[in-house]
DNA sequence: CATGAATGAGGGTTCATTCAT
DNA sequence: CATGAATGAACCCTCATTCAT
């Protein structure tokens, strides 16, 4: 819609800066940004420590000195990037004035992050949808649910304001289900076309399906014309 | 909608019988169901080959008599499981006789294989959806873009017969994302369901909202109205 | 000298019929012949059952109904090449007049042997020089000392007879040494030229250098000379 | 002849404190000797990772912290002893006067290198003259020659100066080969008896017939005599 | 803060050998 | 004679972690 969806950040991924402003020291900051990259590609239990420090370019104690393990480091991990994206999630909802857009700016939220750091990405995803035992075990319940809880009750509000009518049958908890769950699989589009994008037809590619406004649109308008009726359509 | 379509087949998960049909001789196939259950729960990277010969109850070079490698032992899982669901999605779409059939047998054919093999899923979902370097590399683009091919076909037939006509600037390719995305985003809400079924509360309270005839029809109702028109509504 | 010494069997090296003619069931025979090309080739502790077996064709067990073991099939084949080697020594010194004629025929018989047959030689000198605890004990004292022993016995004869003088201080022990030495030493280039022979310029190399009469001359020349001083020098 | 030659250091070929004075950390040294003694007695591929951590007292990823495999502490061990080898010779050879001496030096600092580390030399030849494949792949040709190349160029310059005069058709690659090989022989000879040497008497028989000035003379007068004439008999 | 050195436990894999048929 | 299947022990190597400095 206007311009300033459109992110011009690049997509490097670099997660340092924002762990150091949310007060871990530099030091543990490299590590965790280590970590990030290859629990992503790799999964955390191909990951080795070995591997961390190296990419890190520290020495293996020091991981030692500012975590209390290789578990110790994944969890201080999950515990900011769930925090984060709870922190957006919020933002977004609280910043649009009706559902379309709350909706829109969720799915913009998650489109742009993808592109932005298609690592953190992955990794988030691999914790929620991977084997649970293939990792420290850690509450994802208590820190997914409270996003999804969220959006819940932004449709809670919408139906109770007479904002949106969903289909006959369908629950609140339903419409969140299906709005994170089309995000989800967007997104994992974006990260397989991300992984091979080589070439520059196929970045084109992946940007013009995937990372513009008509995508975005696409999914939105998918999305509301399942889920039930708008009182008025202006905004679509 | 009509009965046959609620299997009672307990939900034991215990592919030997298949593997063997396939021609695989026993041991292997004990190997393989063992290896099975064992990449679900905990991921490839984190199962140990011991482990798999404990719970396959054999001794350890067995597995290498019947399997190149532990690696092995993935593929040849990984291509079994493929080609049969290969095979399931084309009996689906075969022997149903309009769109809205056709799209409800393939939920409906997961939604039931989720029940009764929810390992079987947890280990394709973490194959298709995990970090590609936390397991041996296979051509899933291969295996999966073949099963996709033939939704994608069954849109495309659809629409030039004029039996169904999608929202202005749906792609084919877009509606089969969003169909078999769907399809996983419940799958997901089942698997994680089922992890912690303990209670038989629970287990009715996944039973009614994710694995019952209802659950069904807000799918595919929610899928066929964000996607298009039908010729006719009659089926719906 | 005589155009009889130069053989024009091909190098093949192939024993079995060798083994067969010797009593051993053509079975065993192969085994015996896979096992000394690769004992050859890796030496006996890298060497694997199933190497032999996949190189002789056969299945696995069969190699235990007819040895008792790995070490079963190294002990026959040592045994049955020394009593080769003994025998043919033998044959060299009672088939030739004078001393020269004599040194000249052992050489040549290994020299020959060399061409025809590398790797059983390089699998007779890894055995002898190689360390013992590198393969299976056996009296290798009693089957090259047997060899030596008649070597030896040559020199006594010859000085005995009046027909050979050693230099002052040379021990009939220590000429014995040095002939076999020398061969040995010969044979050790043979061996390593032969490994690398692939173009057809170093095997003409090999062949003028090492395996032609020239060559022979000038190692009994060299012998003689720095052995002693002989009764007439027309022999050579 | 000079009592210097008699070195007295006692048998024991600990090289621990030669690898030090290279540079080569403590423990890696005392792995080195370790693997040393157990290449040389059974072999490199008959030797376990866990005999030459279990001999050097150490545990076992300690080796993999110094080295890289057990195949990296092997290519060590060879370019530290060829190394160690090519500066004798060079130091034989450049510190004698004229040929014989030159030819005397290099054999009695062989002579007394197998009498003092018996393993290294045993080691060592094993490399030489054993498979190919039973160890891991390294440039013998390049290490071997090189020595082989200054023992060529001793013969070339005495024969240009008119020192010593080889017999008609001996080229210096023959003669190189000849000496060369002869002491290869004499010290195989004194390594079997060092094995076998658990009685006094043992000793006192090989000490006299290999390790002693006389044998030294009788060897080297074996060779110069088969070799060719010297200019002046003065020095034998 | 930072390091080189060290470790017990376990990783995947292969060994020589033998069983029942 | 000949085979497919099976085994206990051992292979080389790497893991997450911790020590002393």
């Amino acid at each position: 819609m206007s311009e300033s969806l459109l992110s011009t950040e690049p997509p490097n991924g670099d997660l340092v800066p924002a762990f150091i402003e949310a007060g871990i020291p530099e030091m543990a900051a490299r590590i965790m940004q280590a970590a990030l990259e290859l629990f992503a590609r790799k999964g955390y239990a191909a990951t080795s420590v070995r591997e961390i420090v190296q990419e890190a370019n520290i020495t293996n104690p020091m991981l030692y000195y500012y975590f209390e393990s290789k578990e110790g480091v994944f969890l201080k991990l999950i515990d900011f990037l769930f925090s984060s994206m709870q922190t957006r999630i919020e933002t977004c909802i609280d910043g649009a004035k009706d559902l379309p857009a709350k909706v829109r700016a969720i799915a913009w939220a998650h489109i742009d992050g993808a592109r932005r750091a298609p690592l953190t990405l992955q990794f988030i995803y691999s914790v929620i949808f991977g084997p649970e035992q293939s990792r420290p075990t850690f509450n994802i319940i208590c820190s997914h649910e409270a996003m999804m809880a969220r959006v819940y009750k932004m449709f809670d509000e919408a139906i109770a304001s007479g904002e949106f009518e969903p289909h006959p049958g369908f629950t609140t908890l339903f419409l969140t289900e299906q709005l994170m769950g089309m995000i989800n699989n967007h997104l994992m589009h974006v990260l397989k076309l991300v992984e091979c994008a080589d070439s520059e037809e196929a970045q084109a590619y992946c940007t013009q399906n995937y990372l513009s406004e008509e995508a975005l649109d696409r999914l939105v308008y998918f999305f509301l014309a399942g889920a039930g009726k708008l009182e008025s359509k202006e905004s679509l």
